[in-house]
DNA sequence: CTTGACTCTCTAGTTAACTAGAGAGTTTAT
DNA sequence: ATAAACTCTCTAGTTAACTAGAGAGTCAAG
């Protein structure tokens, strides 16, 4: 027996650190599905289940919701899909993306700043022995 | 009454879009304090506390939880808080976005391969009136 | 052949970030 | 002076993404 190429849920929980209830968990969802259950009620994946877990964990990581993940593995899945669907949502997709990073860009830029003014009152205070430790930080005006 | 300066929380809402349900839960996480109660137990807010709103949805849309956006500002609040604790978080933060940001470029970058390959095939399509309407799909190889 | 590790299903609990609604007092516009 | 609009508190419900645990069957190693 099993001398075929499938993974248990426990192998791949295990090589992706996602644990077995999450792993099926995520079925439930429709975003993982086993390639079959035998008759003991097992579920067997293939070893690309490892990417599609992979996937859905980096995806997820930049913003996705699993929901919008699922979308995206569905039209993959599928043999036959509206393309014109299909590209409007990784249009989509990509647009969101690319907002998101000028953001993040701009976001990361202000925090700098903050670093920066602090940085440098720091080093007034260290000279001057001022008593307050962090002046700065009352003034600081928000975004 | 009330030839002060001060918003009560209608106003802002108005102003920031956000629910006064939001606004009294954002109270509840110590994110936003009105200045005071008045005798009818009415909040009122400094004009700044819209700013504050502002950023916290700013923040929120880049990843940054309200517990996270919590200690910015507590930190901001502070009159004389360790500046070395509040540098080493903001310095975290920033270190977070970079990498953030540098996956979410390389995201993008994945998401537009996939995209570019199913304009291509959809000319095939096109041109070849091949029966599969979306061929390429079934052959996409997660990333 | 038994023990420990795995697996199954199903129900329920958790955290974050809200939203909704009841019941009551307050303000404002006419 | 009264109705509409606003405010208050408090409790409870919602969604997303999990986690935990009970109760039971299955597999693998010694």
């Amino acid at each position: 027996m099993s001398g075929e190429n499938l993974l248990k849920i426990g192998e791949i929980a295990k090589q992706t650190r996602v644990s077995v209830g999450t792993l099926r968990y995520y079925e439930t969802l429709n975003l993982l599905q086993p390639i079959q259950r035998r008759e003991n009620g097992y579920r067997y994946y293939e070893l690309d289940a490892v990417k599609v877990v992979q996937f859905i964990k980096k995806a997820q990581s930049l913003g996705f919701s699993l929901e919008e993940i699922r979308q995206i593995i569905e039209v993959r899945n599928y043999g036959k899909p509206p393309c014109e669907l299909v590209q409007n949502l990784l249009d989509k997709k990509i647009e969101e993306l690319t907002t998101q990073i000028k953001q993040m860009i701009s976001f990361k830029a202000e925090l700098e700043n903050y670093r920066e003014t602090w940085r440098i009152n720091n080093l007034n205070v260290t000279y001057k022995k001022t008593k307050e430790i962090c002046p700065l930080i009352a003034n600081l005006k928000l975004i």
